[in-house]
DNA sequence: ATAAGATACTTTAATATTAAACTATTATAT
DNA sequence: ATATAATAGTTTAATATTAAAGTATCTTAT
């Protein structure tokens, strides 16, 4: 049982965690936004509505930085909101850079029925697991999640 | 303590878990991802030229499903992978429904490049957690990823 | 005061992704 | 034999996603 040996041992190890994570929260994600989907919202839509309703008015800048996506991208998302009616977008006199984003009425009655069902559907979805092994399994995300490179 | 306090308690807990699992997961699987990216390859583009490696000629119906991808999506990826001359893809006789894609020598000899490389970060990323972690968050996630809908 | 840099957002080009409607081929039921 | 169904793949339209290059606005250093 030399190193080399202990090398591969490890590194089948650590790909078969990888993959296992992948495919649980691939399978997961892809169940719990169903019924987000079934109301015509995409992931992204969902992701922008839900940070509104729990944070406030935002900028681009920090909704791109809460869901971790570009600000090309967060553009394209928040104006197809827009184009449903679901968020405004006005610029104010302070700093014109800035493009203030919050929920309209229609917005906020959507997203108010939704997000009930969403966190629902989640609490449903992760009961497979005991409260122990959930703390355990946020745990160990936790630490897999801190990009700790040196 | 009333059931309304469990409840609610209960689904703190779910959607604290699920967070961190879709955070975790996003952030080791874009940092793995990077020497993919540098040499000019899609995730998808990589995931597909690792099945042709591991498992040798494959229909697209065989590979959609094996990366949980739509047929659609198979066949625009496959076809900017042809354009690149990294596989082939070709009729036979046989059943004349069926496209067989395979590996290229330019395409065989990239793979066979990068995946060790893959391999290894992956395993780097992995080493924050220890072997006995890794085991159990597999175990873990291998539960959770079931879908046992009744 | 003004030039240089920082910050917020947009646009473009490329790839990805799905659902749904489509074509082509093979299998099956009568 | 032939109509029907199943299977494999394509196309289209919509949304997502990023990097990179661009515009507009504000801040800072001199």
């Amino acid at each position: 049982m030399g190193s080399h040996y202990n090398g591969e041992s490890e590194q089948q190890r650590a790909l078969d965690c990888f993959i296992k994570l992948l495919r649980a929260t691939e399978s997961v994600n892809t169940e719990v936004h169903k019924s987000v989907f079934a109301e015509g919202l995409s992931e992204s839509q969902f992701g922008i509505l839900e940070a509104l309703l729990h944070l406030g008015t935002l900028n681009q800048n920090q909704i791109a930085k809460k869901l971790l996506k570009s600000g090309g991208n967060i553009t394209l998302v928040i104006d197809n909101l827009v184009k449903q009616g679901l968020v405004s977008k006005e610029k104010r006199s302070e700093d014109r850079r800035f493009y203030w984003i919050d929920l309209t009425d229609k917005g906020r009655r959507l997203i108010e029925h939704l997000f009930p069902r969403h966190a629902e559907n989640i609490t449903k979805r992760m009961a497979v697991l005991s409260p122990e092994e959930q703390i355990l399994l946020g745990k160990l995300c936790r630490k897999l999640g801190k990009n700790n490179k040196q």
